[in-house]
DNA sequence: CTGTTAGCGCGTTCAA
DNA sequence: TTGAACGCGCTAACAG
């Protein structure tokens, strides 16, 4: 069987004792002479020395890994926020560890989170994972930061950060209305037991109101944002449809939308117009491109990381900004329809 | 400071030794009475009791991680290669820890590989990422098993796992060429210092040959498989290019030539027709969907995960299945013309 | 079937 | 500035 070099092996070949080895190579200044340290480190860099991290985790009880959750849905911002947390985490000498937890899959999420617990990370940052009870138990009980990412938390206990889902819901729906649209319909979000999609559910309803819209649940379209469920909702919707706006829950479903529009013999956003939301390149490549309320994924990574950092827990509760991106796919009505 | 629950207090209420309890944790079966297993799984379930991995680690010398390291290249292909490791690993209760390395950031590269190397992984998969001379040593160095994904290497005793990238020029190449295609070029893909570009374009080279096609410079563009790189290669080709048929290194690649070409004023396919090498579901979603070179990215994740488990470590070289799935970016061109 | 003992590799006292 | 000794939590060998 093959042995890794230990400190043991450079202490003998340096001519130091293993004790010294350890201070030197965790650099605990002041705590041994230039001398010696050049010794052991060429003594280390000849063995091929590299320290197991187990046997420093065990003795230090604390971890440089900052585990990410993520779930396997088939979203494709979770990039952007990954790559928010790698810059934020970089500089800190963090090393980012990403674990993949199943849609919905309660047992591979429990896998998950034990596999980051069982390391005692220094910190668990979830996202878009919606946990169960006995999941979030077990987060809680671990003792180990963690904070939600890209989903809202309605238990003001537990923290989260995110875009103002309400806000998204309601400006997305505002967007169209000072457009010139006044037949404005949602699809594609999970409004059944996802705080979320309630809550963007709750934005859409609210300026509908605000703006003497009529209501009508048959434009309401529920889904799981994905490309399939654009398609499904703009099916349903039909041809012959009142809709002139469409609000998508995610950049796939609306272009699950647009195609399903097209395929009717649709034309947008001349004959619907689509706004997105979510916001990331998929809106860029695809013909038209799409109106977006585009959220701040990258700040979501970076904040995430910073809270975990961040030796006060009290705030519990972090909005990201939101803002439309005027692209191709919303059409300003004129004219006595809509006003 | 919080002190987590050990086998040693786990033994203490039960009533039994740590061993005992060790073995009871760890499901030896027949090495513990059902009564003893009871009151400790009990005691260990009132205390929220939770393994460190980090100790199990340390002693066992071995880990059930399985380490993923993938670059950030905007590649969205790797999901499916992921999906695959995932699916494979399961089973076999190991837990994917993915790993993120820059673009050519070897700094990043060698953290990367150092996180997993220090953690004595099981198994180490890297996704299309090629490492430079260092980092290969500190990988060979490390006596863990590891192997390349998506990616062909020269070097015999490499381990990898990939398509037969030479096929994949060649396939591009033929399919365009019964289908009418006599001008055929070749866009977005890497051929300087990168052995799967550089295949690619060998194959390209060779179907020309076999054809009797003019082989011509200027139809072939480098690029980094990006977006960007296709709409910059559809530009240089211009309006009046000769090229009936265009392959694109990736998808992103093809819609980036398709988008470029629609805003010079050409249509796809009936002025140009394009092929894209991938087939990720990005091909299905944008107009007209693409014509593609498929490559089986979920059976590289499964045979990776096989290839590591395997004790058997001669073969270093695996192909992976492509075929061309027809959809609806090339046209079938007749007449004087192609004939 | 179970307890005792030893030690994995490292960091950290305490003495010197 | 350095070394000896100890222990982190766990598993493995051995004895019973």
């Amino acid at each position: 069987m093959f042995l890794a070099t230990t400190i043991k092996d450079i202490a003998k070949m340096a001519g130091v004792s293993a004790a010294t080895v350890s201070r030197v190579l965790a650099n605990k200044e002041g705590f041994f002479g230039s001398s010696t340290a050049k010794k052991v480190r060429e003594a280390a860099a000849k063995l091929g020395y590299r320290k197991n991290t187990s046997a420093t985790e065990l003795v230090t009880r604390k971890s440089h890994d900052l585990a990410v959750i993520v779930n396997a849905t088939k979203t494709n911002f979770s990039n952007h926020i990954i790559d928010g947390i790698q810059a934020a985490a970089f500089p800190k000498d963090l090393n980012v560890i990403i674990l993949y937890a199943g849609d919905f899959d309660a047992e591979r999420q429990r896998r998950a989170i034990n596999t980051a617990v069982n390391r005692s990370v220094m910190g668990i940052l979830l996202l878009s994972v919606e946990v169960n009870d006995d999941n979030l138990d077990l987060l809680k009980s671990a003792q180990i930061p963690f904070c939600f990412l890209s989903i809202s938390e309605t238990d003001e206990s537990l923290p989260f950060i995110t875009s103002d889902d309400e806000e998204v819901g309601y400006l997305a729906t505002k967007y169209l209305y000072q457009q010139g649209h006044r037949n404005i319909g949602i699809a594609g979000i999970n409004y059944k037991n996802a705080i979320t999609g309630e809550l963007r559910l709750h934005g859409y309803k609210r300026a509908l109101k605000e703006f003497k819209l009529q209501e009508n649940p048959d434009w309401i379209s529920a889904g799981d944002y994905s490309y399939e469920s654009g398609e499904l909702a703009m099916s349903t919707y039909g041809r012959n449809t009142k809709l002139t706006g469409i609000i998508a829950g995610s950049d796939m479903a609306a272009i699950g939308i647009m195609n399903q529009a097209r395929s009717l013999g649709l034309s947008v956003p001349d004959d619907i117009s689509i706004v997105a939301i979510d916001g990331t390149e998929l809106c860029e490549i695809v013909q038209p491109q799409l109106t977006s309320v585009s959220q701040s994924f990258y700040e979501m990574g970076t904040l995430g990381v910073d809270w975990l950092l961040n030796k006060d827990k009290k705030v519990t509760k972090t909005i990201t900004p939101i803002k439309v991106i005027e692209r191709q796919s919303v059409k300003r009505l004129t004219g006595k329809n809509s006003f």
